[in-house]
DNA sequence: AAGTGGTCTAGACCACAGC
DNA sequence: CTGTGGTCTAGACCACTTT
């Protein structure tokens, strides 16, 4: 087994829970793809079955892996982690989901602005990918989306997305270019509509909405994705601690 | 020990940590205090120490009870669970907290509006205490907040309030009516400023605000207060999923 | 020194999925 | 049927807090 830290004194179960998440973030195995057993990996990493219990299970707690009785462990993919938006979600004021639908306006390559690459934690001019798309709910467009993503960690993704106009953009990014979206920050502010809210989403200027501004990390935590989604006010951001 | 569910097939664990949840919503421990330990709680409930560790634990888990060792197992108070803001959280653009200090306004008793007691789950009517306020950050008021609480479940909550101005609320809460609020519920949504915000915020009328409305839940699941804030854009609201 | 929770072990039996 | 994870047990040793 590998030993990633000098500290002797970390329990066991966490050392070899460490050494997991490693294995996963180096592709090891896949989403949706089986590990070892219980018995096998305990084995490996010379320790007793409830430690390797207890190891696995950290894991599944942060949704990164899922226990199928039965079946076996996997690693968790997108549609899995997606509970994690469970707790705080953009939608309609019927509760209905606000991604019913997705309209793509243009993908393009272009250079980092100031503003994405301060969100990105990357160089001014960087090379990016920004894709422009709107969702709609109940036939209705309802939110404007401009993303940015890194065309160094996802090269040639614009011409993927611009091909496949996926409705979940990180299964995407989980197949073709194993980066598993692990953390997602979101900031919310009020804003008055704009030119191209007035456009495309059809709201009379100076009307309030809601903007929201994501960035989404890797397990690895580099920052993926910098997005800014505006809402018509049909819209309201929901948020449930349990 | 008491069983109080009739499928036979619930793992003792379980059964275990559900009857635990009971005890400590029947206020047979208050927060801040240790429970019986490991040992003397499995021989209770006629499990092994690991079965009963593994009660206590889904409930720590939870952060409803919190396990320190060498000293022993208490019942979480509001500073301990006010971590579960950690996720979703008002705060300055300077990432500085939002209620550093509160100015109390008036506090008055009332039958519920229409409003608060669809949002309360409750009659028209009702008896209900309002509390109004603002916060401060760096000196500045950034936040007004109207607070509906259920009389009812809360008898004389406005005297206390009006005489403490507590900057938590759920603390006292919990010291006067052992009532531990464990589930929040936020809606966030774009708005105008209004004749008050313009007032007490000292905000330009028309410009854009964020609205938080917040409906609190106790242990049992009942709603116990509804609120409604107001921040000026000098606010955001941020959340994160790890 | 006594009691707490944290770690680790070794083994038994069971419910379930897949072949 | 085989192997999986889920439950449950019993015991050892340790790190820590309190008295």
């Amino acid at each position: 087994m590998r030993d990633d830290n000098a500290a002797v004194t970390k329990p066991l179960h966490q050392k070899m829970s460490e050494d997991l998440l490693r294995r996963v973030q180096s592709g090891e195995w896949r989403p949706g793809e089986l590990l070892p057993g219980e018995n096998a990996l305990a084995l490996e990493y010379s320790v007793s079955v409830g430690t390797a219990r207890k190891a696995i299970e950290e894991l599944a707690a942060d949704r990164l892996l899922v226990r199928q009785r039965g079946r076996g462990t996997t690693v968790a993919n997108h549609s899995y982690r997606q509970g994690l938006f469970h707790y705080y979600r953009l939608m309609s004021k019927d509760g209905l989901p606000v991604n019913q639908e997705t309209v793509y306006l243009g993908v393009t390559s272009a250079r980092a602005s100031a503003d994405e690459a301060r969100a990105l934690g990357i160089k001014r001019a960087a090379p990016v990918t920004r894709v422009r798309r709107f969702r709609l709910c109940q036939k209705q467009p309802i939110v404007l989306e401009h993303l940015t993503l890194r065309e160094e960690l996802l090269p040639g993704i614009g011409a993927l997305v611009d091909a496949a106009r996926p409705e979940v953009l990180y299964s995407l990014m989980e197949r073709e270019f194993h980066i598993i979206i692990s953390k997602v920050e979101e900031k919310v502010t009020a804003v008055l509509a704009g030119a191209e809210d007035t456009q495309i989403l059809n709201i009379a200027a100076g009307a309030p909405m809601l903007q929201i501004e994501r960035v989404a990390f890797d397990l690895k935590g580099r920052a993926i994705e910098f997005r800014i989604m505006r809402a018509r006010n049909e819209a309201h951001y929901f948020s449930e601690v349990p």
